[in-house]
DNA sequence: AAGTGTGAATGCGTTCACAGCA
DNA sequence: TGCTGTGAACGCATTCACACTT
């Protein structure tokens, strides 16, 4: 299949959680114009989106809004659980750790590490805090899909380095540094302070 | 000024983190090109980010390390503190309220609000959480310039309307749901389960 | 009549390549 | 010689416009 744009994917998403919205209403169809208005996106972009992945609509009707919210789970992974290991249980990683809107769409977290002694053994909505020395050893034993690392930076690329040698391809990064890892593996980073430092620049030059 | 890309904003404040980080090691210059290397970037790609504003360094030599830095400081609009007010006080709220990353970089949290009479009264890292019902009064008092919305994807809307209207003209969003703002407020969203849904994706569609 | 599916046109960010300066 | 600054070329995502289907 022919390689699609990451902004693609990010509007499937968005499309899928209204499509959701949609049907607990009890409609039975939607047109792509209304599917856009709900994300800023145009009904062209919405059919374009779409028709990388096959024909999904009727001409002249629009949707099904149940076959087409089933055909983007399909296509987005979402029909099945994953397994997701939290990396650090500090602020920000207690509070993914208890976070409903992953399990909410599949997302499962069967552990959380840290290297604080502090902190290991300790709950967190049901999941008990473990010793980071046994990352790689409930990793062979676990076979989670995703790591969120939430480390303090400096200790991030160790880290990182550890899970992908252990066998996990995916990891959402919160820690605010740059990452690397191989190729086959899919780093997505999130920096709370970046987005404020966005925020300024549009504040410092709005011109109004 | 032309406009410039967000994609280059977010480059910028990367270099910036690296010069910091250089200036601290004790060295005077930097070519592009290792300013390149930290992000995965290309030394075209930093020269062009740059030029937007202005012409900062040597041919045949590279930049002033410290020039730049607080060039790009200036252009980011991070010369200065920013006022920030939290609004939702749970895991998320919490977590943000105690995040260090941003007082190191300017940003002071000047307010926590919720409206849970049980998370009323209570601190987090020395900030008081108060009333949500005290929002427009506060803002009209303290003037924060940016808000951040950290409360269930129901009520976020209201409660961007009510500091849009309130004043505030930068918000960072992190309850997983679209929201409208008037086009002279800057608006930003984090959906982590977003990013969890494109790591299924990408898992999904390796080709290995 | 209504609304999809899609090639073509457009716009925009990235990369190239090289002239220009230290 | 070394590295910047930048117009031109390129590639890719978005938008347009319309033929096609129900």
């Amino acid at each position: 299949m022919k390689r699609i744009a990451e902004s693609t994917v990010r509007r499937l998403s968005a499309y899928l959680r209204f499509l959701e919205e949609f049907e607990a209403q009890g409609h039975q169809t939607i047109s792509s114009g209304e599917l856009a208005a709900q994300g800023g996106a145009t009904s062209a972009q919405v059919r374009k989106d779409l028709s990388f992945f096959g024909s999904f609509g009727k001409r002249g009707l629009g949707y099904s809004v149940s076959a087409l919210s089933s055909s983007l789970r399909e296509i987005l992974g979402l029909g099945r659980q994953w397994n997701v290991v939290i990396v650090g249980a500090g602020k920000i990683g207690a509070a993914l750790a208890q976070y409903e809107g992953f399990r909410a769409r599949g997302f499962n977290v069967v552990g959380v590490y840290d290297e604080d002694p502090a902190r290991v053994g300790g709950t967190l909505d049901g999941v008990v805090v473990r010793d980071q020395r046994e990352l790689e050893a409930d990793i062979a034993r676990l076979k989670p899909h995703i790591a969120l690392i939430a480390v303090p930076a400096e200790a991030a690329q160790a880290l990182v380095d550890r899970v992908v040698r252990s066998g996990i391809r995916a990891i959402l990064n919160f820690a605010p540094t740059p990452l690397t890892v191989p190729e086959k593996v899919t780093l997505r980073s999130v920096n709370m302070a970046l987005e404020l430092e966005i925020l300024s620049y549009a504040l410092v030059n709005a011109d109004d």
